[in-house]
DNA sequence: GTCTATATTCCGATAGAC
DNA sequence: GTCTATCGGAATATAGAC
């Protein structure tokens, strides 16, 4: 049996699946109450004020989604592989969460240096890191010559941009949920074979 | 000499910037009405009130954004001469009208039914007459059997995704708008012989 | 058609009892 | 810590003069 939930913990889920849904602006701090089923009074109460209660969720969906991801991209080994760990943990998480890409994708547009300096935090950036392994395994001739930049945004898109249409794929398609799952796993394998394929010699 | 540019046409232009950059819930009528430069009552003397300017606007991008784009995938051209045809229609018009993307991908999560209802309007979709083409090569042996939902989120994903992230790829890599236009012109030609190495035999 | 002034609604935030 | 009640401001929308 779960240890009891406290006030704080239950504005934080409530808050998550709210802001997540409708984005700061449209979010009402009455609606969060009301889906932790508590009192408006107790969000000041305890997280003073909107803006730094969507803070506190942001900083939760940022530490839980990317060190994971950043983990792997500074891991030292061969290109090939790394792309094929990458790409599948990327997509796994995104099943797991997959409300979380569109809001990181808004937060970007809507304040693109706060967004940066909570993610970046001064240390040296794993996509960075990246790009220079890239260019080394260019330098020795084991991949195709390419812009590092191209092959960095077209492994992201192919691994992001379906969820962020999920909602237009399924009715198109007219798959539920379910199905859409199946078609992610697959990408799983798909992804990083379309990528390889395109830089290998 | 350009014609005079009256009151309702001066909203329309202030409403796309202001909507554009800040969404449904986040623009407020006194920045349409200051961008105009009139007077905020003007709005709701012409458009009656926010959501049906909203409407208006949504209606105008997705007319001008999505027949062209469409067009091409109805052609009866070889899929490698289409695939080529749309990237680099795609790509160009996201170079002229870089907010678009967003807008639309936003609009698709806020409400979906309300989007496919608009952009649909009852006829074949291009997207489905594009997935039967597929299936038909595939039958016919001419491309590698793929799964042809895979195949156009292959293909979509590498045409927008770049563009949602604009601000991000121009910050990390430290380019300007005018640097980011050149890598996206790049992307007219890498996107196309990705997708076609995926499924030439 | 365009403006000023004002009505109305909504929402974030606080005060104060318990 | 939690609630009720309410304040104060902001934003949409309207009324009415010109």
């Amino acid at each position: 049996m779960p240890a009891e939930i406290h006030t704080p913990e239950k504005i934080l889920i409530a808050a998550r699946k709210i802001f997540i849904d409708k984005g700061l602006d449209g979010a009402r701090m009455q609606d969060i109450a009301n889906e932790a089923g508590i009192n408006k009074a107790m969000l000041h109460y305890y997280f003073r004020n909107k803006e730094k209660l969507f803070e506190t969720i942001f900083d939760q969906l940022a530490n839980e989604f990317l060190p994971k991801l950043f983990s792997i991209l500074e891991l030292e080994i061969p290109l090939f592989e790394k792309i094929e760990k990458f790409c599948s943990a990327y997509i796994q998480q995104e099943i797991e969460t997959p409300y979380v890409p569109m809001f990181i994708v808004k937060e970007i547009n809507r304040d693109p240096d706060l967004f940066l300096k909570k993610v970046l935090r001064g240390r040296n950036h794993p996509l960075v890191i990246a790009m220079v392994q890239i260019k080394q395994e260019m330098a020795q001739g084991n991949i195709k010559p390419v812009e590092p930049v191209q092959l960095l945004l077209n492994i992201i898109s192919l691994c992001i941009f379906p969820f962020l249409v999920q909602p237009m794929v399924q009715i198109i398609t007219g798959i539920e949920r379910e199905q859409f799952v199946k078609l992610m796993e697959q990408r799983k394998v798909l992804v990083p074979q379309l990528i390889i394929q395109s830089i290998k010699l």
